[in-house]
Formats: structure tokens, C-alpha cells, sequence
RNA sequence: AGAGAGGUGGCCGAGUGGUCGAAGGCGCACGACUGGAACUCGUGUAUGGGGCAACUCAUCGAGGGUUCGAAUCCCUUCCUCUCUGCCA
């Protein structure tokens, strides 16, 4: 959630930042007037209560003195329905506000360039040279078909369009990414955990998934828990409600799941082929940093997510995300794309972000800044997408008759 | 899933209608004592909101209700523990 003192007190500057990500001036205009009528609404209610407050303490002490407490009494009541009405009105403004600020996206850095989709985002640097093939690349669709490896007919079967099955090599590489991106991570510092791939409402809500997103969801029915779209969600919300130390800081956590998403409004997008499932599986990196550590941080996770991709020998480009493609929750953000030769384009594989304050707020997660308590930044990241590096494996490891070649860093996991 | 018990501050634990944001203890922080430390003694020690401040409002798992007044009474719900059932 944004800082709603903040957007009172500079109103413009945060104004001019969220128009970056496409949010109109009205429903920043509105949001403002919400919270000044809140406020307003707190003062009178907060001093009705105190009177009423102060005038059972008395009622309490005339009862033990046995004084008359009709007048006393007659008073208080007619206090009780002004809190009513106050506490009314206090509630109305109350829900208004955080029906309102809950759906505001994060404001984004000044650094962030302009722009409105994928196509203004910045390439910083690309990393290794594509191989040049003599040999017309395929697809991976089509090299699953002829090593057998994805079972994309089947997997429908199972459960519905967008799920597939991995047989054979396929199942093991997999396997295998999962084994190696944990190492690597748990080598750079981050703990590796394994939490539950559902998560409560109240968990999505602190990460920015809900209420917006509830769309893009699997919820279980008739509970108020839903399937992880990543482990963002578990790994950030570990800390939800909690206060820690500036000792405990940086938190580096590791964690791998499968992820779940409808993909609603991506109908017709990816079709074909694994890029874009309701089921996939991700390493994740999740930081829980003090604020003015996380810039650091943040390169370094980046860092690692393209030391993973270059150890594999995958040719990729880093990319800095403009402020119309960034995320709801995201201050900054630096994907990294691999090249898939048989696509001839670079696609996203990691996803690195920073939402400084923003998700800390929500999730209610600080730290201890001497006597005051501070909100933490919290920053996530891919390292990496396991099916799209399977992917990118299958793509840029092909040989001529189809058959796929194992990176050398894998070899000893498989 | 059924039966029973219970959820109070960082932890333990008292508190069954008012003077309770909450005794006492532990822990922690600071100070005194000491050559230094332990011991001992003193002081302080929840969170969120509003206010320059004095101060004030809210919070005793969560939500609702009764009452002038609720940690305390009533309802709903979540969670934990024990027993039974079921399983990996």
C-alpha cells in the first residue's frame, strides 16, 4: 500500500510518479479526499469516545458514593448515540479508503524510465553471444515431440488446456534445474525454505495479489485459501505481522514451488508449447532488507539470477522495466530474458523487484530502528523459472536431429 | 471429522463487570555497586492511529452483541492442545 501521508503531504510529486505507471489524477484525487474525510471523522468520534470514557469512570464512582446518577445517565446516553452515528460515519470512510488505497499499484522509482508497455522497456546489457546454428532451430514443441518429453495431450486430459506432462529426460532435467538453482542460491546466502503452496487471503493481500488480482487465482473453494502464484507470496508473508531487528537483516530466503495462475486475459497468448502453463514451477528469491541496504541487495540478486543463466551457457539480456509495464507491487523492476533460437526472440525468464515499502505496509512486516519501529523493504525475484530454463535448454541445446544436449552444470544432477 | 480443554505483553502467568493496557515473575535495556564480572539494588520495557506537546483513541486470537462501562457476560468464527477416528 502507498504511504497515505505521504500522497497528503506531496500530492503532486505522487501524482506526477503514479501517472508513470497509468493512474489517472481522479482516483488520486479521490484517494486524498478519503483519507482527509477519515481523519476528520476520527477526530469527532475520538473525541465523543473520550467523554464517554470519562463519564463512565465517573458514573462508576457515583455508584459507590450511591449518588444520583439520573442526570449522569441521561447524559451519557445522549453521548452514545452521537459515537453511533460517528462510528458510522468513521466506518463508511474507513471501508471507502481501503477499498481504494488497497487497488493503488506502488509508486515507482524516479529512476524507472517512461513509457507505456514492453516495447519502452531498456535493455541494460546482453550477456553471451546466441550460437549460430547451420541448421534451420526448432521450437520446443517441436523438440519435445521428437524426444518424447512433454505430453502436452495428456496433461489436458488430466486437468484442462495449459497444463502438460513431463516424461522421460524431460521430468529429470527438471528435477535437476530445481536441484541446482537451489545450490546456487543457498551458496550466495539464501536459506533455503519450503512452505505451503497455499496461502490464506490475508497472506495475498500483504504481498498486492488481492483484492486486484483475485481474477488470476486458483481459489480452493469454500475456503478463504487460494493456490501460490509464487512463492513471493509464502517466502515475503514468513515475516507478515512481525516485527524483527536490525540483526536479523537482510533476510535471504530460497525457496522452490509450483506456481499457479488462470492466466485470465492472456486468452490466445502462448498457446502452444510450455511458456505460459496454470502450473509451473519456480526457484524464488526473497529479501526482507533494511531500506537502506536493498538497492544493493537488488543488484545482487540480479547478479545471481544471470550467473545462474551463464553457468547454464544461456544467452540472455537484461532488461530494466518501464513504468507502464511495471507490476502492481513494484517500485523498480529488471527482468532478465533468455534467447530461445527456435522463437528467434529473447523471453522473460526472472523477474527482479523491488517493492521498498509498499508490500511492508501491507503485510504489516518491520523492524526495530533503535526505539521506532521502521517499515523493512521487501524485494523478490525469479532465479530462476524452471519450465522456460527447460525450455531455453531444450532451444538453444539442440542438435540437428532433434536430439537435445545436457548443460555441463547439470550433468552432475542428472 | 467427533468429544473435551484453552487462546492475556518477548516468554511464563494472575485477573469473572468500573480505579485494568493489564499484578507477579523471567527475559531485555540503562544506571548504581565492582579492578572487571556474577550477585544485589534502582529505573525502564506492547502495538497501531491522532496531536508540536500535554494528552488522547483503539487493541487481552478475530468479528458481532449486551451494558453508562467488557480481558471478564452472550453469539459467531479461527487457531492450539488432549482423547477418539482417519491417514503420509
Amino acid at each position: 500500500m502507498i504511504d497515505l501521508k505521504y500522497l497528503q503531504k506531496n500530492f503532486d510529486e505522487a501524482s506526477a510518479k503514479l501517472s508513470k505507471k497509468g493512474v489517472d489524477g481522479e482516483a488520486l484525487e479521490n484517494l486524498k479526499t478519503l483519507f482527509s474525510n477519515l481523519k476528520d471523522a476520527n477526530a469527532r468520534l475520538e473525541v465523543a469516545k473520550a467523554d464517554q470514557n470519562r463519564m463512565s469512570k465517573l458514573f462508576g464512582e457515583y455508584m459507590r458514593e450511591k449518588k444520583d446518577i439520573t442526570e449522569l445517565k441521561a447524559k451519557v446516553d445522549a453521548n452514545k448515540e452521537v459515537i453511533v452515528v460517528l462510528q458510522s460515519t468513521a466506518n463508511k470512510a474507513n471501508d471507502a479508503l481501503q477499498t481504494i488505497a488497497l487497488a493503488m499499484p506502488n509508486l515507482p522509482d524516479d529512476s524507472v524510465p517512461i513509457g507505456t508497455d514492453e516495447d519502452d522497456n531498456v535493455e541494460l546489457r546482453k550477456v553471451l553471444t546466441p550460437r549460430v546454428f547451420d541448421f534451420e532451430p526448432k521450437e520446443h514443441w517441436a523438440l519435445a515431440e521428437i524426444n518424447g518429453w512433454i505430453d502436452f495431450e495428456r496433461g489436458v486430459k488430466l486437468a484442462k488446456s495449459r497444463f502438460s506432462v513431463l516424461r522421460g529426460d524431460a521430468a529429470r532435467l527438471e528435477r535437476a534445474l530445481i536441484n541446482f538453482f537451489l545450490d546456487v542460491n543457498r551458496e550466495k546466502g539464501f536459506e533455503e525454505v519450503c512452505v505451503p503452496f497455499i496461502n490464506n487471503a490475508s497472506m495475498l493481500q500483504g504481498t498486492g495479489q488481492l483484492p486486484k488480482f483475485e481474477d488470476d487465482l486458483f481459489k480452493i473453494e469454500d475456503e478463504n485459501l487460494y493456490l501460490i502464484p509464487t512463492a513471493e507470496v509464502p517466502l515475503t508473508n514468513l515475516y507478515n505481522d512481525e516485527i524483527l531487528t536490525d540483526k536479523e537483516l537482510p533476510i535471504l530466503l530460497t525457496g522452490y514451488t509450483p506456481c499457479f495462475r488462470k492466466e485470465a486475459g492472456s486468452a490466445g497468448r502462448d498457446t502452444r508449447g510450455m511458456i505460459r502453463q496454470h502450473q509451473f514451477n519456480k526457484v524464488e528469491m526473497v529479501a526482507i532488507a533494511n531500506p537502506n541496504e536493498s538497492d544493493k541487495i537488488f543488484e545482487m540478486m540480479v547478479e545471481n539470477a544471470s550467473d545462474i543463466l551463464t553457468q547454464l551457457g544461456l544467452p540472455h539480456r537484461v532488461v530494466e522495466l518501464c513504468g507502464g509495464d511495471l507490476g502492481f507491487s513494484a517500485a523498480t523492476t529488471i527482468d532478465l530474458e533468455v534467447w530461445l533460437p527456435g522463437q528467434d526472440k529473447y523471453r522473460e525468464i526472472s523477474s527482479i523487484s523491488n517493492t521498498r515499502e509498499f508490500q511492508a505496509r501491507r503485510a504489516k512486516i518491520r523492524y526495530r530502528d533503535g526505539k521506532k519501529n521502521r517499515l523493512v523493504h521487501t524485494l523478490n525475484g525469479s532465479a530462476l523459472a524452471v519450465g522456460r530454463t527447460l525450455v531455453a535448454i531444450m532451444e538453444n541445446y539442440q542438435n540437428e536431429d532433434g536430439s537435445i544436449e545436457i548443460p555441463k552444470v547439470l550433468k552432475k544432477y542428472m
